[in-house]
DNA sequence: CGTTAGTCGTTAAAGATTTCACATACTTCA
DNA sequence: TGAAGTATGTGAAATCTTTAACGACTAACG
């Protein structure tokens, strides 16, 4: 339908997300314009990195004024498909899934958990939520369309859910076993791991002692 | 006490601790060498850059061979300093809260959550997962020399609660609300935002199809 | 209406990271 | 012992990302 426009760099993709929801929190508290700089100091991205990521869309602001709140928000909301709603699943109902089912993402936010798959006879039929908890033999019959999964089991499940999710039809998975998973290079798995984000933080502490002068950066 | 080798890149120090939890699995079956070939089908990382990332360190394979795994493990458990333990307080003992005592990272790791605090009065005093809860009041207190907070109170609190820990003298936070917060330069935070993870993740479906022929990557 | 202060979009430079490709050196096996 | 096979470590190239700098333009105000 659209024309894609020349593909946008990867870290820009990632920080989209992040600028939006600045972005709607701007519009809640009713203003109007907002500077690349003003910005920077809400996201904690450099001021220049933010007006390179809007470039790629296109002139977006107004030199000598900002951007317009209302037009950029609009913008990146056709830009993220903030409009349609992505159906999620998430398979295991444990201590990390129960949490992103109470949390759900509800929030400025274009996904929703509809399903949640356990292998515990004991969740099966429950709601937690207000998701349904289906028992994970029945994955493949009630996935439906569903092409984003969450996946919260015991690592050593990882791998075998994995390949069911793929056959069911899966497009993307969000990974949070400290397994590193397989998949044909059809289905993207982003690995968000948990345990490896707090030591990468003690080995920084340790390693790359920040002083007064430089500014600490994210991620 | 160490001479310091010139600085490691971040990208390395960030896939540092992989390596060393598949190095860890590997010993555990009794594996005597492995090559960077099957450490990347591991871990899903490149294999020059694997042998890149070992280079910083020096030479601690063998040509022809390989590396030694007991080697390259003890190796790095002395860079990752997996001897000592690092103490950790958690803050917000909520639904991502729980979910992080009743895991805590104990499994090949550094870490421990050892102290957890909340506002809500009905959790003090009691124990989540081994870790006793104490009262958010009590924090400057009760914090001792803990370096390193996880973060995982509502987004409205996260601000008010770095400044506090910051006094408190913590280095570094684990942040897992949507909330940047401003730290001085001498503190590190890395944030951890799930929502985002979550919305890049379809971007990325969305705009960025994997086809048959290319591979796709993590993270 | 002209001046001042402010801000974008972009060119170019710098910096960081990944990947290629191969000389080198070790292992294995006959 | 020698030949064949294997896999490292790294120079060089390619790619990706961030940052600096500034010309062009706007808004606002006296
Ligand atoms: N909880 C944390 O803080 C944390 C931190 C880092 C990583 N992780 C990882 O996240 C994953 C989940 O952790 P958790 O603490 O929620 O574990 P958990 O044991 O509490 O939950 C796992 C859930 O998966 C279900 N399950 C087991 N096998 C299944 C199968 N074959 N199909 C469907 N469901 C199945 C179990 O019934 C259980 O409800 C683990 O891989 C863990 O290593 C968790
Ligand atoms: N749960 C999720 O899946 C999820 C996903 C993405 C982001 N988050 C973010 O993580 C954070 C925690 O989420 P949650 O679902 O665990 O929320 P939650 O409401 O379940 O837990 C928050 C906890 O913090 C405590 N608290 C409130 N104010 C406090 C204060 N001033 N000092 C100390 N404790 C205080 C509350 O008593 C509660 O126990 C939120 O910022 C949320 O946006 C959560």
């Amino acid at each position: 339908m659209d024309i894609e426009q020349t593909k946008i760099p990867q870290a820009t993709a990632k920080r989209l997300p992040l600028y939006y929801r600045f972005l709607n929190n701007l519009h809640t508290q009713g203003k109007l314009r907002v500077s690349s700089k003003e910005l920077s100091d809400a996201v904690k991205v450099d001021s220049a990195t933010i007006r390179r990521d809007f470039s790629y869309f296109g002139a977006l602001g107004k030199k000598g004024y900002g951007y317009n709140v209302e037009y950029l928000l609009s913008f990146f909301r056709k830009t993220l498909d903030q409009d349609e709603t992505t159906r999620v699943a998430l398979i295991g109902v444990g201590n990390l899934g129960t949490a992103f089912l109470n949390y759900n993402f509800t929030k400025n936010n274009n996904t929703k958990i509809e399903i949640a798959f356990d292998a515990n006879e004991e969740r099966i039929g429950s709601e937690v939520g207000g998701v349904g908890v289906e028992h994970i033999d029945d994955l493949e019959e009630k996935l439906g369309d569903i092409s984003v999964a969450i996946l919260t089991v015991p690592s050593s499940a990882a791998q075998g859910i994995a390949d069911r999710l793929v056959k069911a039809g899966i497009s993307g998975i969000l990974n949070f076993t400290p397994a590193r998973i397989s998949v044909p290079s059809n289905v993207r798995v982003h690995h968000i791991d948990l345990a490896i984000e707090l030591q990468a933080l003690v080995y920084f502490l340790k390693h790359y002692p920040l002083n007064e002068e430089e500014m600490e950066e994210d991620q």
